[in-house]
DNA sequence: ATGGTCTATGTAAAGGTTTACATAGCTTCT
DNA sequence: AGAAGCTATGTAAACCTTTACATAGACCAT
């Protein structure tokens, strides 16, 4: 009974009386197996403490019940909540998940893709905005797989995310509403589809409200809170500033905050800063950060049951599943106060 | 070369033209096998492709190379950093990381132990003060396992984490020496040793600062932001209250922070405010929180280290590893202005 | 009664690896 | 020269499943 090896097939097939495939069969195709027999079956399994050898069936199956999930950085504010809905998904599904992260070195994401080589995981969720994996050569041997939280750049991986054109035209059109009309993108990016989304949705805010180009700032990020620290002290070496800020998400803002604050400005008094993501730690700012919420942990649902639908079907099927972004109005947005022109 | 099948190690063998045992020992044996023949192995690996199948290994070496970690909740903002080091360690030695989230759910937790029992998981690290498995009676079943960031109440397994009690005893001694002599302590918790060593702290402080116990005030709580905040509430039908609350952690902090913010106090002029954990947010809270770090991705890292070490000499090992926490200054500590007497 | 269909079960192969045991060729010692 | 000991390699079993195929019995229709 508590034996030190674990039970296996074979024994619960003796004390039931019956053949191995006929215990494999009761467990997996319980229709195709009498009743009576049925019942001896899970009677063996119950008295053994049998559970199945998860490395022999994979290795029989040719596929294991493991997803990987590759993130540049498992820090990141917005992976845990994710994290949770992809892993309620899988579990409910019989899957596991793995987790990796490759801190932007290409290198460490080939080590990832051993695991997926060597049968280890089935599928793969990947929280980047870009493939992690050094050459894209490797695209073609990638197993079924799913972009979260960021559209995948160079992959054609289908995604999972928030729509970023309509997230950022909620902004714009808050800031707008509130009477800003020379207003700053902060964390422009040609390489992240997701940032260049939301310019669109600046972009497309200000054309509606009629905001000629010349009131138009954008600067370039990474969605640091460095880089918007930086932009602040970039900007302020211009002529003219603009009276709001529109972060490309949440820790630009925070930059852009601490730079604004270091320089003895009030916000939202001053300046008005908004961001994008909604991360935990928004509403403890002071100002608690107006933003862009993700529903993240849906976000992560979706993920995983459109990657376990592609494992089991094959099928291409949607190729981006947008979800929809809630104004959070917090404290760091109000009407301008006045004019900035030359200092 | 491209084949849609991996390749195998017999394909790796003909083209060697050596035995599939050859190509197995020069992979994991190499000085068993002759130069010229490793050499000519190599070049076919190179050829081919070939990874090896992590579940034909396992299955035959009847132990996996993953390690599951268990966390009541993925979202806890210590549990990333914690990963992190966790995550880092594991992948050095060729282990990959399995993540589940109890939300302690005791059912939960047995489904996880299903990971253990089919052989996919060869060890366990568990992020949580008490066994998230219904009867303890697992325990004897438990594969090697580590519990990090918190000691384990009921497991009597290895522990990694702070001292508790010297970090405790900064805080209080902090307070001391800004003047505070009445001091609550939010968080007593008789289930969570963490806690209680904390507590245990806080009283060493105050005895070797000669603070009689007629000016101790200790609530309990379980480390939630509401936790935090339920105690001000409780606190504030008393007839004194103390000038200083030293928190059991950041969470509770917060909570603390939120009650006295709502009503109408300023910290930290009207009270002193400290923490334990230094979580990302508390840099970002107004005031800054002023709390005792833990070096989490240090402690993730030890860990598994200690994990890894026990998988492979199945010693006992020390029962405890414990690092050094750090104060960290910041804005919610001040000398205290008045006493607070009857209201 | 014969043949056919269907259902419940058993037999055995296959999946890819590691490794105990066997073997064969050398080297070394007496 | 023969025994003994090494070294490098090969053969084959074992790890635990799943499932194609085979079989046997029951039922039904003719």
């Amino acid at each position: 009974m508590s034996n030190s090896t674990p039970a296996t097939i074979e024994d619960v097939a003796r004390i039931a009386e019956v053949s191995i495939a006929t215990v494999s069969r009761a467990i997996h195709m319980p229709e195709k197996v009498a009743n009576s027999t049925r019942l001896k079956v899970s009677q063996a399994i119950a008295m053994t403490g049998y559970t199945t050898n998860a490395m022999a069936r994979s290795l029989r199956l040719g596929r294991s019940n493991m997803i990987l999930v590759v993130a540049p950085d498992i820090g990141d504010p917005n992976f845990s909540n994710i994290l949770v809905g992809l892993e309620n998904e899988a579990r409910a599904h019989g899957y596991g998940i793995l987790i990796g992260h490759t801190q932007n070195d290409a290198q460490r994401g080939l080590e990832y893709l051993k695991f997926l080589n060597s049968n280890q995981a089935a599928g793969l969720i990947l929280f980047t905005g870009i493939l992690p994996f050094g050459h894209q050569t490797m695209t073609a041997r990638l197993p079924p797989s799913v972009g979260v939280f960021e559209p995948v750049f160079n992959g054609g991986i289908p995604y999972v995310g928030v729509d970023d054109i309509e997230g950022a035209r909620k902004a714009i059109d808050l800031l707008l509403a509130e009477g800003h009309r020379k207003i700053a993108f902060i964390g422009d990016s040609r390489t992240r589809l997701a940032y260049t989304r939301r310019r669109m949705g600046y972009e497309a805010g200000l054309d509606a409200a009629g905001v000629g180009a010349d009131l138009r700032i954008v600067l370039e990020g990474d969605g640091t809170i460095e880089s918007g620290r930086l932009a602040i002290e970039q900007l302020f070496m211009r002529d003219t500033l603009p009276t709001a800020f529109m972060c490309v998400n949440d820790q630009t803002a925070i930059g852009v905050m601490i730079g604004l604050g270091a320089r003895g400005y009030d916000i939202p008094r001053d300046f008005s800063v908004t961001g994008f993501d909604d991360v935990p730690q928004a509403a403890f700012m002071s100002p608690a950060l107006t933003t862009i919420r993700q529903p993240r942990t849906m976000i992560g649902k979706h993920a995983m049951a459109l990657l376990l639908e592609l494992l089991s079907d094959g099928q291409p099927a949607e190729t981006e599943i947008l979800l929809r972004p809630d104004l959070v109005v917090r404290n760091s947005v109000a009407a301008p106060s006045r004019e900035w022109t030359k200092r």
